[in-house]
DNA sequence: GAGTGGTCTAGACCACTGT
DNA sequence: CAGTGGTCTAGACCACTCC
């Protein structure tokens, strides 16, 4: 026999994706499930706490629970590097006002909240190894949260790490206050004369920390995909280490492998 | 103030990272910790159990709980595709006894348990789309699972569907008791005169079902990956839709976008 | 203040594992 | 069989959100 738990689920869970409670209706309160389904308030909490891990409900403390609107998920395409790349020599006025995540989510520069904070930090033993630098080298250290202004959480939180004494050579990259730069990383990257040649990215999924859980309002039992993009420029010098954290429930990466032609 | 779970958790984080706590060594039961931090049972148990979705435990049922040993993830390198194309035409013998899984992993055929079940099934709405036939055409549906001797649990479950009349010209493609076909399914392809032109792979995370995670091995809060694979061939047209779910805790996606250099 | 979800308790009983 | 983790209960109290 299955759990209670998980009949409780499979039942409200039925209820939701047939369209008795609709999207945005609030569920009756824990106390009036419990008694409906006749169990106690722990069994009934871990059967609504299975849903919220499917993204079908939302709980909010102190407010109630909800069904949640059919949340599509943001597609993430790699082929947003090639895109960013096409457009780093383009003039200011081509480049500005619509970078990746905009390409992303649709939304222009000013429907989104960003915010980007520059620090100067030494290298640890991991990423001065990716680099091929000595560990404790100045770093550039850029962490950015940007926000859909139409949404409550972001799309994910990321961060940079740039060789400081590589982007010194242009004083302007040093400052936080010319975010958001138009055309982005690569776009910057050119300034120094870099054109990358390949990138790598690394995709774990794991549970996210505390803070992590708070910052992108995910509900428990979510994972995040913890993605890290390692570029490469044209001579195969690693150039940048960038990490992004996205919610696992809200985000698809899609990835597209060119094959060469048999001969 | 963090909650309780949360603190004895942190409390026997440290000890696991920090090395006071042995990889493979058994922890208390259940009772005997929750005397020693004195809590609930219950309490205990939620602390155990984020622990568990780290992957830095495993509970057992009936058995005990122990802390795991530094769990290397499999990394799935795209790059596999490019590979698998490369030998896909090359001679029985080279390509015999060493696929793409087993370039993941190390391991050789022999060490693997293999197994493929093959049915003919009608094309839902989603896959009759995507492959640009009517719905309820005649797919080949083939289930595999591939395990490591050496290990308890598979490392994915993966199907994939092929159109039935376009596999049927080569009637060894439609039995399972061919499989594994030495140098996988661009080898079974190449028997049909079609070549691969590139490969789309979409990624999402979400909770395991019941079912995966039992045959999986996956911890309670453990997410998988949700993998579709999609293979078209030189003219664009689609060729193969193939699915795999993932241990999240367990694996590692790598993808290589290489970037066309400027004029 | 009223109503909601979040944490925590002490205890019972069940299900699984290895010997 | 003894020992372990898994499910479930009835109830207390806390923390948050809104009016």
């Amino acid at each position: 026999m299955a759990t209670k738990y998980d009949r409780i689920a499979a039942d409200l869970r039925e209820q939701i994706v047939g369209g008795t409670l609709h999207p945005g209706q609030q569920l009756p309160p824990e106390t009036t499930l419990r008694d409906h389904y006749r169990v106690s308030l722990v069994t009934m909490r871990r059967a609504l706490d299975e849903l919220a891990a499917e993204g079908l409900i939302e709980k909010r403390h102190g407010y109630g629970t909800f069904v949640r609107k059919p949340r599509q998920r943001v597609v993430r395409d790699a082929t947003r590097h090639q895109w960013e790349k096409d457009r780093a020599r383009l003039s200011h006025g081509e480049r500005f006002g619509t970078g990746a995540t905009e390409r992303d989510t649709g939304l222009e520069m000013k429907d989104l909240d960003f915010r980007a904070d520059y620090a100067i930090v030494p290298a640890d033993k991991e990423s001065a190894q990716i680099f091929g630098v000595p560990a404790g080298t100045k770093l550039l250290k850029r962490v950015y949260r940007t926000k859909p202004k139409s949404e409550e959480y972001p799309l994910g939180l990321g961060h940079s790490l740039l060789v400081h004494d590589v982007v010194a050579k242009n004083p302007d990259l040093l400052d936080s206050g010319n975010e958001p730069w138009p055309g982005g990383t690569q776009a910057q990257l050119y300034t120094l004369g870099i054109e990358l040649g390949h990138i790598k990215e690394e995709i774990i999924a794991r549970p996210p920390s505390a803070s992590e859980a708070e910052q992108l309002g995910i509900d428990s039992g979510v994972s995040v995909f913890d993605l890290r993009k390692i570029s490469f420029d044209i001579n195969g010098r690693v150039v940048e280490i960038a990490n992004t954290v996205l919610a696992g429930d809200r985000t698809q990466l899609v990835y597209t492998i060119n094959l060469d032609r048999w001969q």
